[in-house]
DNA sequence: AAGTCGATATCGCCA
DNA sequence: TGGCGATGTCGACTT
């Protein structure tokens, strides 16, 4: 780990190119301008940030607000930095699509490198995988009868999350969502129960439905025009979430 | 700006209390494990990070790869930190919905605080509403005679980006995207359609028109199943990607 | 390389 | 505060 506290630009170029060079995260702090242009365009005017360039090309602009980076590049990307007018320069730069992130410092409060290890071993729990996992142990969550018989089953408008029968024999189609759902996922199951309809060459009945926590009155109100149903599911069985919802359905 | 190289975990904890305390962007580099709960839960194993906390009550993790952060926390958490068993214990923690965020750590690298001012004055070009500013000032870039009347335009489905007429005074629903769209665009589109003709009572024909760069294969079809049309047009007149197609178009 | 869709999406706007 | 849709969305997976 290398750090310089209020460096001179020169000091602060040679410990940003030996730290891309050694493949460190580099954070650079300072009062800087920056400029975009790529798949959009932007400038932003003088003002004290916090530039972290990481080894496997990412690049992130923070300023005090916000949880997301004022500017930014994505993995990948090269970096380089220099002196422009005695005063350093980090840029970063990719093709497909071309886009190139430019940052200019006037003064500079730290500048730092690191060499991190890290196993990257996250765990996640109470994703869209979980509900699915969940409704394939105990289909019953679904309805009554309901029979999976496939998960991810192609169809001219995409892959339907299950696809099943109910105890009648008629086509199910689920689309499964981890949390609260609005209008987009009404349309992703209608256009998943029209593809399938078209399939089947209107042999069949085709079912939808959406399983989520819960919906919103527009999205119930669309279900409903379109003859589709819901069901109510929490991703994981113990939730808060879910004794809330237990509550709000007596 | 203060900060401290390889600090212990008390002289640590001085800076990132007082850091927090101050208003100040505090930064803690170091090895740690990372815990996780609330919308979902997520356990992290030991591994060396960089973690940012903001004086807005932002919390960000951040690994040497991704250009996300591997965990985080949204503006408007109360960031504490804590000694525990002699160890550096950061938190982070906010309701509606209650989450929280806890990250340990059993070495440190660097511990840092800065009070940064930002003046935060972003332009951004190349936006949808770039091109919807592009298709008011030159409607027949959509089709010739074609007038728009609203934007934004309620319907029980939602708003229409842009509501008009065209020569034979059909009513025209405008989907605008300022990138190539695929099925879920599509799905929009249809949406507020469907919702159109029945305000408008089929009193009247409405047209659905794509406004975007260009289309997938699969959103195409699926527009010509439902009888809705495409133009193309980019957000901005002289980019690239506008000659670009320009070319393909030839 | 491009298409498709999930996400602890985040963010801004508006009722 | 919740609903709704845009985002330079990102990221993972499939073709």
């Amino acid at each position: 780990m290398r750090s310089l506290t209020r460096p001179s630009h020169e000091d602060a170029l040679a410990l940003v190119v030996d730290g891309i060079e050694a493949g460190a995260l580099v954070t650079v702090v300072g009062r800087c301008t920056v400029e975009y242009e790529g798949r959009a365009e932007s400038t932003l005017g003088p003002g004290e940030r916090h530039v972290m360039l990481k080894p496997d090309g990412a690049a992130l602009v923070h300023t005090d607000e916000g949880q997301q980076p004022v500017n930014w590049q994505p993995p990948d990307c090269d970096h380089d930095a220099s002196l422009v007018d005695g005063e350093l320069l980090v840029e970063s730069h990719r093709e497909t699509p071309t886009e190139q992130l430019a940052v200019r410092f006037d003064s500079l409060l730290q500048a730092s490198a690191f060499g991190l290890t890290d196993e990257r071993d996250l765990s996640l729990a109470g994703t869209e995988e979980d509900l699915r996992e969940r409704v394939l142990a105990d289909p019953d969550l679904v309805e009554a009868g309901f029979v999976p018989l496939a998960t991810e089953r192609a169809t001219p408008a995409g892959a339907v999350d299950v696809y099943g029968e109910d105890s009648e024999d008629r086509a199910v189609v689920v689309e499964l969502k981890r949390k609260r759902v609005g209008p987009d996922a009404v349309g992703q199951l209608t256009r998943y129960v029209d593809a399938l309809e078209r399939d089947l060459h209107a042999e069949r009945a085709v079912r939808g439905i959406l399983v989520a926590p819960s919906v919103t009155d527009r999205a119930r109100r669309l279900l409903a025009e379109r003859g589709l149903e819901f069901v109510a599911l929490e991703p994981t069985a113990g939730s808060d979430a879910d004794r809330q919802s237990d509550a709000d359905s007596r």
